[in-house]
DNA sequence: ATGGCAGCGCTACGCTGA
């Protein structure tokens, strides 16, 4: 089973790019963000075509967030994280699908940092890690995957120096990535690439895809009852050197069929 | 160190992103 992350910056100005990789990646189940449509102008029919069914949680202009699947439909268990009901922001959403629970997620950037938004990154990430902890504690097969505008570490940063006053790059987010890995949490690329170089995004600006000047900021962390059947994970990074491509590129894992 | 690019809503340019 193949299951795929893909922050596509504008899901209706990116819709022919995104079916284009559907088609050539077939993935079963992908989690989109960045959908930065209203609810109502999310492109079903086109998904449906393409074989997938699919929930989403929009919003007028910013942020959005979907999960589509061709194993069968998702059933929703959550639309936003739990601990601010006031939080207008769709960021989160979660179904079951073939037996596992997906939560498909899109943290708050945080910059400029110190400042508000800042603050808001480091406040949804801690409703993050309290809500990971609930699903480790429930004992399910589950995957946290989406754009967690986080480098992990040095290694995943073309250039460590530049970024250590960035929101991306600070060390109250990176902790808080840390504690998901202390719970159980495993970081499906970096188990089957410990060494690599690998990144998941690059910047519009200055040449930065041909330059390889990228970073690591999308993740996929599966729960203790799914690690075992881990048996690949990569990054289509060819993606990002399409026509009127995302900033991100699509990152995928394979996992081997459950023994029973 | 800075500004560069891109989508959206809207039809001019501000906001946001990373």
């Amino acid at each position: 089973m193949k299951i795929a992350t893909y922050n596509v910056n504008g899901i209706n100005g990116r819709l022919q790019v995104l079916l284009r990789w559907l088609a050539e990646a077939r993935p079963d189940i992908v989690c989109l963000q960045e959908l930065k449509a209203p609810q109502e102008r999310f492109p079903e029919a086109a998904i449906e075509d393409a074989g997938y069914r699919a929930i989403w949680h929009g919003q007028p202009r910013w942020n959005g967030v979907a999960i589509l699947s061709r194993i069968g439909a998702p059933v929703e268990t959550r639309r936003g994280l739990p601990g601010d009901p006031d939080d207008s922001h769709s960021r989160y959403i979660e179904a079951a699908v073939a037996g596992i629970l997906v939560g498909g997620l899109y943290l708050p950037n945080g910059n400029p940092k110190p400042g508000p938004k800042f603050d808001y990154k480091l406040l949804w990430f801690e409703r993050l890690v309290e809500h990971a902890a609930d699903l480790i504690a429930a004992d399910v097969p589950a995957i946290l995957a989406g754009d967690y505008n986080v480098m992990p570490t040095e290694k995943d940063v073309y250039k460590p120096e530049r970024w250590v006053d960035d929101a991306l790059f600070a060390p109250e987010a990176r902790a808080a990535y840390l504690r998901l890995l202390e719970q159980g949490w495993v970081d499906a690329l970096r188990t089957i690439h410990p060494d690599a170089v690998i990144y998941t995004f690059w910047d519009y600006f200055r040449n930065a895809y041909a330059r390889n000047a990228g970073l690591r900021i999308d993740h996929l962390l599966l729960s203790p009852a799914l690690t075992d059947r881990l048996i690949d994970a990569q990054v289509d990074a060819h993606v990002r050197g399409w026509e009127k491509t995302s900033d991100h590129a699509p990152v995928w894992i394979e996992l081997r069929d459950p023994i029973n």
